[in-house]
DNA sequence: GTGATTGCAAACCTTTTGCACGCCA
DNA sequence: TGGCGTGCAAAAGGTTTGCAATCAC
């Protein structure tokens, strides 16, 4: 639950979009302001409906590309998804996932020893290997609970 | 390259569509025959180009519906993505998957180490865990060899 | 001031749905 | 024969693009 660890302050956050050139916009900083501290994945959808309550008239589009900028700059990440949507992950820290094949929800988990992964001796020498992730898939536990009902 | 161990034959193919009491039509043996041997996640429309040349007046609702028919009785995975059309893995095996970051070019491989991951400590009880697959993320040998030129 | 950013609208791509016809079991 | 599966068309959902007005620097 040390979420503040994982993920950048306003402060950083202002410094990376100067060292990018971007320039800080309310529209930016809402967003922004919006994906800290979130446990969840939203899709740029759902980052709009919860940015609209503080500032009515931003647009969808705008949502859109912030977040694809915010990829670029790696404020936030763009998870896998199986379908459907884009999912942006505001924790950009070395973490994995849990999908529910049932719901579709995506559950980070920490793991230490899902963290230390050799490099595949047959891809090592080919590829440039930038990050790892384990992505497990199964029924979560609400899904699991609704079943037996 | 053993890739026949990999995948359903023919005839495990039919079986399975019995089994799951699925029509056997033409259909979808052209569709399921273009995927076997496949190294590729193409997408239901390049399915839909592959398969138009020897049944030209295929419809791509019939391969999209098809492809996700499969998907549930387990004769393609459908795999992850970041965004656009959904892929399907005609390789069902456990394997491990890298993702270009430059191209979206998603290449198999396989790694021994990585296939008897433990269950996570913190998951395992609460969460029923079917398949674990590593993602790695980078730059695939093609990329790199065009920005070095 | 000026170039990046925004909001709006339209276009585009992919997936889903409804329906009548046809074909497999 | 009966019902599943197909093809067509339309709709829906998400993303991208073009453009004029606006805003941050």
């Amino acid at each position: 639950m040390q979420k503040a660890a994982h993920q950048a302050t306003i402060q950083t956050f202002l410094q990376t979009c100067r060292n990018h050139r971007l320039k800080i916009t309310p529209q930016r900083v809402a967003i922004f302001k919006k994906l800290t501290g979130l446990g969840t994945h939203p899709t740029a959808d759902e980052v709009y409906q919860m940015v609209k309550k503080d500032f009515s008239n931003i647009s969808l589009d705008t949502v859109n590309r912030t977040l694809l900028t915010f990829a670029e700059i790696g404020v936030v990440d763009v998870v896998e998804t199986f379908g459907g949507a884009k999912r942006f992950d505001p924790d950009v820290s070395n973490h994995h996932h849990f999908y529910c094949i049932q719901c579709g929800e995506i559950i980070d988990f920490k793991d230490p020893s899902y963290d230390d992964l050799s490099d595949p001796e047959n891809l090592q020498h080919q590829f440039q290997i930038i990050s790892k992730r384990v992505i497990l898939k199964g029924f979560c536990n609400a899904c699991l609970n609704h079943k037996s009902n």
